[in-house]
DNA sequence: TTGTAAGCGTTATCAC
DNA sequence: GTGATAACGCTTACAA
């Protein structure tokens, strides 16, 4: 059995009111704090969160929901976010949904449960809610009004990969998006997008591919599209890198090769473990930024805190001329 | 403030022990029961697991360490291991150590102070115990006596990849790892593989780089061993794909291209996210199977487990001829 | 079967 | 400044 702070108490002679002073670094006299710190050395005491949560109703545990980390944006969140809240003296406990709503419903209940003092959700279903005065924050996802959403600024994002395929000559544009159509954030990608084609009288199609887990129908839609060896499009917008670099595939069986036939760019910046490099030309989210400031929402005490949009930047990945 | 079950037991007119009997499926009078379970609704009745924990001393919380997220094949295991755990009805604490000695002795520190019902670690400090009758399951290190280890078989693994190097005709082999030297089981790769040259009396040679964090010296080796545009080795065996991508790169900027010039083979067997296709061949560890022998060996209720070395089987992933 | 009450290891409020 | 003591919300003998 693990001593307990009675034990602590009885071997340094003094009683519990004391010890617990001392643990929590409240004021007490010289040799009482020695004693005591010398009784929890030689008894090797830690004290119990589990008492210090009851009484306390605080478990420095925030809960981290996310679909999974199979995919590297998600693990890289993750792991910004742990790293983050462990130099805040917090510990994450991960929760992984899936991607499906009934995973995250009950995960939202375990939230309760465990009592954490914050939860820090990518989810798929904006309207959950935990309801106990627990602090919500949301990444790329609108939620509700008590849910501040951290997220990278998606609408620049499209104007910036808009921008960047008009600058190097492209003529014909065409944006694909493919995944759930969640709460608007990732939609700003294509508005951004298709607001800089106008505003620049660009030509440029748009496809999006709602619930379909597969992206066959681009493939259907680009090959309609090539004309005697030709891509009727001269600049690709993804709205993620891994469809860029499956689109890219694709064209190269085809005949039709980035970056000398078409121009593609991607959405997320993800770099290869092994190489550091990009597996596409594309928009680079600060996934460090969003976990600070996520953390920093969440824990701010007065919760003031709103929505947080942060900036990215264009970064060259093999698919775009340098 | 959220409802205690004293709430439920006053909302339903019975008494504390009755509603506790219902929450945790204790037979109870169907009458009861029923009143009971309406006022858990009315009144969104969740128990405090901490109050919980603390009369049980059960958590079902499990402490996950790993030193990164960042690494995939950390990544691909954490999210294996938390489904499992999921599944079994236990929560991850996810700790990132940051491959750092000290961060690491603190996460035992919290692990106790959490009273975690067990700890799955892939650490760099095989002598960290939690001494407190908390279960450890170690992945891919061996700690001591108590703690049993989880690998997968990689004096196999080494077999393999000689093998299949002899079998495509390769005559000069080389055994490249880099990385700190860890509580031996990685170091088995090159046992596997040295023996094999041997029996099958193969040429072979060797290069460990220890300390270093750059692939830097192994340049430099391969440089010396270029004659003529042409390669001493024409098979190479690498202790990690990240390491098999960068000398691939290396050499291919030297003119030496993987697979019509030298046989290139890894270990570890990650895919890449976006097409799923390895990034050189590769031994492939079976992540799933890992997380999963992980869990059962820790959850296991009388701890008979020891060790568990699981299967690895090569996958073609382009540096080798087909 | 149901109710009562002790106690898990803390913190916090008191008198001293 | 220090030491008793009453909670915190739950489980679990034990009594009814």
């Amino acid at each position: 059995m693990a001593p307990t702070m009675k034990d602590v108490a009885r071997e340094a002679g003094v009683s519990l009111g004391t010890v617990s002073k001392v643990i929590n670094g409240i004021a007490v006299g010289e040799s009482y704090r020695h004693r005591v710190e010398e009784a929890i050395g030689k008894l090797g005491y830690h004290v119990n969160s589990y008492a210090r949560g009851l009484k306390t109703n605080k478990t420095y545990c925030v809960a981290l929901l996310m679909p999974s980390l199979r995919h590297p944006f998600f693990a890289l969140l993750t792991d910004e976010l742990t790293k983050c809240l462990q130099r805040r003296g917090y510990h994450s406990t991960l929760m992984i949904t899936n991607y499906d709503r009934e995973v995250e419903r009950q995960c939202f209940v375990l939230v309760r449960e465990n009592k954490a003092d914050g939860v820090i959700a990518l989810t798929y279903s904006p309207d959950l809610t935990v309801d106990a005065g627990i602090p919500v924050v949301s990444i790329d996802r609108h939620m509700g009004p008590g849910v501040p959403c951290i997220s990278s600024d998606n609408y620049h994002g499209g104007e910036l990969a808009a921008e960047k395929l008009l600058e190097l000559g492209c003529r014909n544009l065409l944006f694909l998006r493919i995944g759930p159509d969640v709460a608007g954030e990732a939609d700003k990608r294509r508005l951004g997008f298709e607001d800089t084609c106008r505003r620049r009288g660009a030509a440029y199609e748009t496809v999006i591919l709602r619930d379909e887990d597969t992206e066959e129908p681009f493939f259907r839609f680009l090959r309609r599209h090539i004309r005697e060896g030709k891509l009727a499009f001269d600049g690709i917008f993804c709205n993620t890198d891994s469809l860029a670099v499956r689109i890219r595939d694709f064209l190269a069986e085809q005949g039709i090769h980035a970056p000398e036939d078409v121009q593609l760019i991607g959405y997320d910046g993800m770099a290869d473990y092994a190489t550091g490099r990009y597996g596409c030309s594309t928009i680079v989210q600060p996934i460090a930024e969003m976990a600070e400031a996520a953390v920093n929402v969440l824990l701010d005490p007065d919760r003031k805190g709103g929505n947080v949009c942060l900036p990215v930047r264009y970064a060259y990945g093999g698919t775009t001329r340098e």
